[in-house]
Parts: structure tokens; C-alpha cells; sequence
DNA sequence: AGCACGCCGACT
DNA sequence: GTCGGCGTGCTC
């Protein structure tokens, strides 16, 4: 047995720690188990064994594991392991960092915080003791009435065994315990503890999954043959074309099988309306795991999946990828066009759908990308071979894909029809719905513009203190927040640069719109959904439109996300310019692909659905595109964009972040950095360094870098060009309190 | 990331 | 005279 261990500590650094095993645990102390080490001065942590050898070090005294926290089953498995390698090699992060993403903090205890250690949840029963109920006097009226009550809860029969358990809580039921303990103290009653667990549990009856039509029967055929010679297959169905049914069947397969399904959605997808869908499939063969998942639910799904009867279907977030999978046969990735799979800001900046695509590889599973609207990069896949590609065209049940009108506001407004942010159609389109007993959906981009306060005399903008950001304006608190820090601001009275009086608020927000659609029709009910509104449970507020509780619903992306409304036929984007207006290479992207997917909320069952997009810029080609619904030509004239500029799919993009607190010393070393990367790949493949949009968050500033790589070069001499650069760049310029970070990929 | 060591201002 | 500010340096 091995003498010596090298273990990821969860630090941001990029080396792997070697201690030596005391020989009494050397049997334990295998890859994937999790240890207690001491590390640095007077400091214990959680580490994870990647590997055992026996070559002593040279460089470093070893110190001993002081225990391996595993010792029946090691908590990370191998392929998971071997996941965790890649994600920390292709997304240039320290292992530490992809050892936090992966496991919860109640599997990580520390020296410091012990009261984040994982709590088993204990549920206190009740039972009859040892000394048998005696008559109860007049004063003990109290205790004869609870024992009864314990009687009638427990079925207790003759011969005294008891049919049914019964929990101290239920028996007592809010009242008070005093007469309870004065059974347990005299023998009557005892209570004895058992570890119930977090996770819910399904009680209703399992339904079969539904029969397929024709058009989605055609589609999973295709999809396995597909597989038969391909990895990777996209489904691209238009909206409404009934994926999740196929993705049903698909999972189905698998768990008969006896294989596991991961089932990734973008977090914001991942509604009870989904959930509920499989679990009446699936019962308790599945679990749910996302972020708002409290952290001790989050072991205990971990501890059940590395366990003897692990879940068979995991629907859940971007991260979930790094779950304990024992044997998956078929990842999922719907939506997988979404920007929100890739995670921009802790470290390790991965992207969901990519990390799957590598998983289900080291298992040998299929994975199976589904959208409306492809990515660029999967669709390119597709289109070349290298992944599958079935193609859904038809709506479910015969539903019309909806009418497209795009409406020019620039002229509108020159001729003085435009109502605020209303034009005279979309205002008779929802006066008409409204009337036939419709619902509407009016969209906003938050981004860019929205609602800052400034001041119409000098200009002056009210930014945060700490970020270099526009605050967001709130009207009903009367406040500012900034979106970056979180911070709250008062609106002063008059304005700090030139005393003038008339602050007010400019742009829009969804605020801004609830007030205007409050004002316009007066009859309807409004409801408004966006970051701010869900942080009040957003479940409630989609459960009323859903039930026809409101007629119009106001808000930004997260409407647009997988969400199934049967009576709206109306749709509204009210700017839809603003979607395309932010400086980056995937903004036409992006601004199709929300477009058609907030369309393909219009239209459903018996109505067909009626889209109305506003926009400054009427003639710009993708408005054509998206009116037509016409994914190829959009796709085309995409790609000649990005050929044209060197862009993905045609090179691999990384970008560099230097981050300090001093702006001057900051410059230097970005400058610096680039010329040192320039040199190497030329100079056209180095961009920047700019600022940023937002050049400074919390005292820090920021200046960015953006490299083009051919795709030619490996992932790994790119690493090690980038790790050199920033190497001869850190020796060269003696800075310090300069941190630089990588990101793959963004988007 | 933590945590300790280390060298300069306002307090019992 | 100390308590404590956070700069920087190290962690097998």
C-alpha cells in the first residue's frame, strides 16, 4: 500500500499537495477519498486524494493526513475525478477551484466554520416503554389524554405491537410537553430517534410516459440511429414541438437499461412545472439539484448517488455535471443554445453543456442537445458531421407557428402614434385579447439603459461607490441598487454636481412598463417577473398566469424560458433594438435567439399566436430572419460574420481579466501581458486590453484581454503559451496585488 | 483563499 | 507603553 497521497486542497492554487498516509490508514486511502489535512499554520481542511504513490518528495517535507473521511465508500468516484482533471487543465483553473464547484461545503468540513458540516435531519418517534398505563388520576387528566391520543395515532392492537409510527411531533401537535415528559420519565412512553433525510419523497402513482405523434416518433427513431454511429446528437425542434415528451421516452430507455439520465436545463428553466412533469414519470427514481438547493440537501443527494441505490434521473442545473454519476447512459442538455450554461464568475468558468458533452465521453454515454435555437458552435457541429442532427419542424398537436410583425417605433414616434412605449397595433392587439379572454406577454431587456437617475442640467449619473456602475432605479422603494455589488442608494434631492432639482429617471425598466400597461388598460391584471419580483418566490407569480389569475405578464429573459402558457396570444417585445445593442460578437446571436424563443411563447392550443416586435431598426436583415423563422439562413449569414472577423466556431476564444486595485499598475501589466501574447501569436490574434464595460467592481480595477486562437492549437500548449506569457509578464513587472484570471470559451 | 507575521497610529 | 490596522508571503 501506498505511502504517500497527492491531494487537491481547496485553495486557488495550481499545484496538487503531496502528504504521507499513516500505515494504519493506508487501506482507506484510495483515489476519490476525501481527507483531513493539516495545512499551513494551525489550519486544517478537506482535501481529495487524486493519486497514491510511494516517491518521497524532494522539494517539501511531507506532513501526515491526520484522517480519510471516507471509510466505507470513497466520495468521488473515478470518472468524476478524471472530469474534475480536464475541467481544471481546459478552463486554466486551479484544481481547488473545481473541488468547491463539485462538492458541497457540508462534504469539505474545515478548521474554521464547524457549523457548516453536514446535519443528518433526525425525526423523534414515539413508542410505548416498558411499564404498562396505569388508571390516571384526576390530576394527571393531561397525560390520559395525550396517551390516548398516542393510542389512537399508533394503532396499537392487543397483543401491543404498533401499526402505524407515530412522531413526537404529530403527538403533540403544538402543545405543550410537560405532561409528555411525565409519560417518558415514568416508563410509559419512550421516544427513540431515526435519520429521515431532506429529500422529498413521492407519494402520488407513477403514470406511463405519453404516446408520441407521428412527427416526434419519426424524431426519437432518428435520434437512435443517430447514436449509433455519433456521441452527440442535436435535436433541433421548433418551439412546441413536444422535446420533452421525447426526452421522456429517451430516459425511460436508459432506466430500463439500468443506466442513470442527466437532464441539464438552464437554472432559471428549472420550474416545478418541469419537475413535476417527469416525477409523475419517474417518482423517486429522480432528484432535482440546483443552486437554491440548501446545502445539506445537496450531500444528501450526493451521499445517495454514490450509495447502493442511487437516482436513476437527475434533473438539474449547470451543476450537476459534477455529481457522483455511477453509470449515466444519456445526458440531456435542453436549451443548451443558453448563455447562462457557461459560468462567468467564480472560477472554474465552465460551460454546462460542453463539460456534459466530455462526461458522457469518459462513460461512454450519449448526450443529446436540444433547442429551438441552436448555439452557432453546436449547430456547426452538427452541420459538419461531428455531431448528429434531427430536426423537429412541426408544432405539437397541430399548433400554427405564430405571426411575426415587426413594427417600426422610429417612425411612430416621428409621427407622434406612439403611445410611451406603446404602438397604436400592440395596443389594439392585447385591447383585442384582453376583450376574447387572452393572455399577454410584454418582454423587456433589462440590459443596457435601464432606469438609472441622472440629471437633465449637467448629466450627471448616479453610479455606485465601489463599482463603476449606472445604479438601477426602484420606484416603489424610492432607492438605487447597483447590479453588481448589491449595494443600496438613497436618490438624493437635488443634484451633487450642480444643485439642480430635476433628478429624474431615465430609460425604462419593467417597473417603468407595469406603470404605463396599469395606465393604458385599466380593466386588466398585471403581473411583473424579473429578478427583482422572483426574489419574493416567482413560482406564485407564474402559477397565476398559468391559472388565468392575471391577463398580462411583464417581464425580461426569464419569461421566455420553457415555459408553457395555454391562452396567451399575444406576445410583445417592446424593444427589441436593445436586445442587439451590446458590443459583442454573439449579440445578433443572442438578440435571434431570445426573439424566437419569446415568439414561440405565442400561440398555443386552439389560438393561433400573434408576435408584435417593436424596433428602431426595422430593415436590419435579422428581423427578416426571425419574421420568417428562418434558422438557416440565419445560421448562414452568421457564420460568414464570423469568418470574416476570425470568431467562433472559427478560432477558440479566450479572455484575460487583470484585476487591481491600482488602476496605473493595473495598465501596465495588461499592456504588458499583450505584448507578451502578441509576440507569440501575432497581433491580430490579441485584442485589447480595453476596459471594460463595467472597469471597476468593489475597488477593483479591470482591464481585459481577448485572444483568438486557431484551432489548430491544443488545449493544452494553449495553456502553457498563456501560463508562460503570464509568467515572463509577472517576472518582468514587479507588481503585486495584480490577480489575473482566465476564461475560456465566454459568452 | 486563509492565516500569521510584521511594522506604524490612537487608546487604557 | 500596548491594541490593532491591513500589506505580503506561504501553504505539501
Amino acid at each position: 500500500m501506498a505511502k504517500y497521497a497527492d491531494i487537491i486542497l481547496p485553495v486557488p492554487l495550481n499545484e496538487l499537495f503531496t502528504y504521507s498516509i499513516p500505515a494504519n490508514i493506508r487501506h482507506l486511502a484510495v483515489p476519490g477519498a476525501r481527507v483531513y489535512v493539516p495545512f499551513g499554520k494551525g489550519r486544517r481542511t478537506t482535501g481529495l486524494i487524486v493519486r497514491t504513490h510511494d516517491i518521497k518528495p524532494t522539494l517539501h517535507e511531507t506532513k501526515e493526513i491526520l484522517s480519510v473521511l471516507d471509510d466505507t465508500r470513497p466520495s468521488v468516484l473515478p470518472g468524476q475525478l478524471r472530469l474534475m482533471e480536464w475541467m481544471s487543465r481546459y478552463y486554466i483553473c486551479p484544481p481547488g477551484d473545481v473541488f468547491k464547484a463539485a462538492l458541497p461545503a457540508g462534504l469539505r468540513p474545515d478548521s474554521g466554520a464547524k457549523e457548516q458540516v453536514f446535519k443528518p435531519r433526525i425525526t423523534v418517534f414515539v413508542r410505548q416503554g416498558g411499564n404498562t398505563a396505569p388508571e390516571f388520576g384526576k390530576t394527571a387528566r393531561r397525560q390520559k389524554e395525550l396517551y390516548e391520543r398516542f393510542l389512537e395515532l399508533s394503532g396499537i392492537k392487543e397483543d401491543g405491537s404498533q401499526t402505524r409510527p407515530v412522531t413526537k411531533r404529530a403527538l403533540l401537535d403544538g402543545s405543550a410537553s410537560s405532561s409528555f415528559h411525565a409519560l417518558e420519565d415514568n416508563g410509559i412512553l419512550e421516544t427513540y430517534d431515526v435519520e429521515t433525510g431532506r429529500l422529498p419523497e413521492f407519494r402520488g402513482t407513477l403514470r406511463q410516459p405519453s404516446a408520441l405523434s407521428t412527427a416526434q416518433q419519426e424524431a426519437l427513431d432518428k435520434i437512435h440511429r443517430c447514436f449509433e454511429t455519433k456521441n452527440v446528437c442535436l435535436l433541433h425542434g421548433v418551439t412546441s414541438s413536444g422535446k420533452t415528451e421525447i426526452y421522456i421516452h429517451l430516459i425511460k430507455e436508459q432506466i430500463s437499461k439500468g443506466r442513470q439520465v442527466l437532464y441539464l436545463l438552464p437554472e432559471i428553466a428549472l420550474t416545478t412545472q418541469i419537475e413535476h412533469r417527469l416525477q409523475r414519470v419517474f417518482g423517486n427514481d429522480m432528484c432535482v439539484y440546483h443552486s437554491r438547493c440548501q446545502d445539506n440537501v445537496r450531500v444528501e443527494v450526493w451521499n445517495r448517488l454514490t450509495g447502493d441505490n442511487p437516482y436513476k434521473l437527475i434533473l438539474g442545473a449547470r451543476s450537476a455535471v459534477l455529481l457522483p454519476l455511477q453509470n449515466p447512459g444519456l445526458i440531456i442538455v435542453d436549451e443548451e443554445h443558453e448563455p447562462s450554461f457557461k459560468q462567468e464568475d467564480p472560477s472554474p468558468r465552465y460551460h454546462g453543456r460542453n463539460t456534459a458533452i466530455m462526461l458522457a465521453s469518459m462513460y461512454g454515454a450519449k448526450t443529446l442537445l436540444g433547442s429551438a435555437t441552436p448555439a452557432l458552435e453546436s449547430y456547426c457541429n452538427a452541420v459538419s458531421g461531428k455531431y448528429g442532427l434531427v430536426t423537429l419542424t412541426e408544432r405539437y398537436s397541430g399548433i400554427r407557428m405564430p405571426e411575426i410583425i415587426i413594427v417600426d417605433t422610429a417612425e411612430l414616434r416621428r409621427k407622434k402614434y406612439m403611445q410611451g412605449l406603446f404602438s397604436p397595433l400592440l395596443i389594439d392587439s392585447i385591447n383585442r385579447a384582453l376583450d376574447s379572454r387572452r393572455q399577454v406577454i410584454l418582454f423587456h431587456n433589462r440590459r443596457g439603459y435601464a432606469g438609472t437617475v441622472e440629471c437633465p442640467d449637467c448629466g450627471w449619473v448616479q453610479k455606485c461607490d465601489c463599482c463603476d456602475v449606472s445604479l438601477t432605479f426602484h420606484k416603489s422603494l424610492n432607492s438605487a441598487t447597483c447590479h453588481y455589488c448589491g449595494r443600496s442608494y438613497h436618490v438624493p434631492a437635488v443634484c451633487p454636481e450642480c444643485s439642480g432639482n430635476r433628478l429624474r429617471s431615465r430609460g425604462f425598466g419593467t417597473e417603468k412598463i407595469e406603470e404605463e400597461v396599469a395606465a393604458l388598460f385599466p380593466g386588466a391584471r398585471i403581473a411583473r417577473l424579473d429578478l427583482d419580483s422572483a426574489k419574493n418566490g416567482y413560482e406564485s407569480i407564474l402559477e397565476d398566469f398559468q391559472e388565468g389569475r392575471t391577463d398580462i405578464l411583464i417581464g425580461t429573459q426569464m419569461v421566455s424560458k420553457g415555459l408553457d402558457f395555454d391562452r396567451v396570444s399575444v406576445v410583445g417585445i417592446l424593444q427589441a433594438d436593445s436586445m442587439m445593442s451590446y458590443p459583442d460578437f454573439r449579440s445578433t446571436e443572442r438578440g435571434y435567439q431570445l426573439m424566437a424563443q419569446v415568439a414561440g411563447r405565442a400561440g398555443r392550443k386552439d389560438v393561433p399566436g400573434k408576435v408584435i416586435i417593436q424596433t428602431r431598426q426595422p430593415d436590419a436583415p435579422v428581423m427578416k430572419l426571425v419574421r420568417n423563422n428562418d434558422y438557416g439562413a440565419f445560421y448562414q449569414s452568421q457564420m460568414e460574420e464570423r469568418y470574416a472577423f476570425g470568431y467562433p466556431p472559427y478560432t477558440r476564444i479566450i479572455t484575460v481579466t487583470v484585476k487591481g486595485a491600482q488602476p496605473d499598475a493595473v495598465d501596465r501589466t495588461a499592456l504588458s501581458l499583450r505584448n507578451e501574447l502578441a509576440s507569440v501569436l501575432g497581433d491580430d490574434k490579441v485584442l485589447g486590453p480595453d476596459a471594460p464595460p463595467v472597469s471597476r467592481i468593489q475597488y477593483r480595477y479591470i482591464r481585459r484581454i481577448i485572444i483568438k486562437l486557431p484551432l489548430e492549437l491544443t488545449v493544452d500548449k494553449s495553456r502553457t503559451l498563456l501560463s508562460d506569457a503570464l509568467d515572463n509578464t509577472l517576472s518582468q513587472n514587479t507588481v503585486s496585488g495584480i490577480t489575473v484570471s482566465f476564461d475560456p470559451d465566454p459568452q
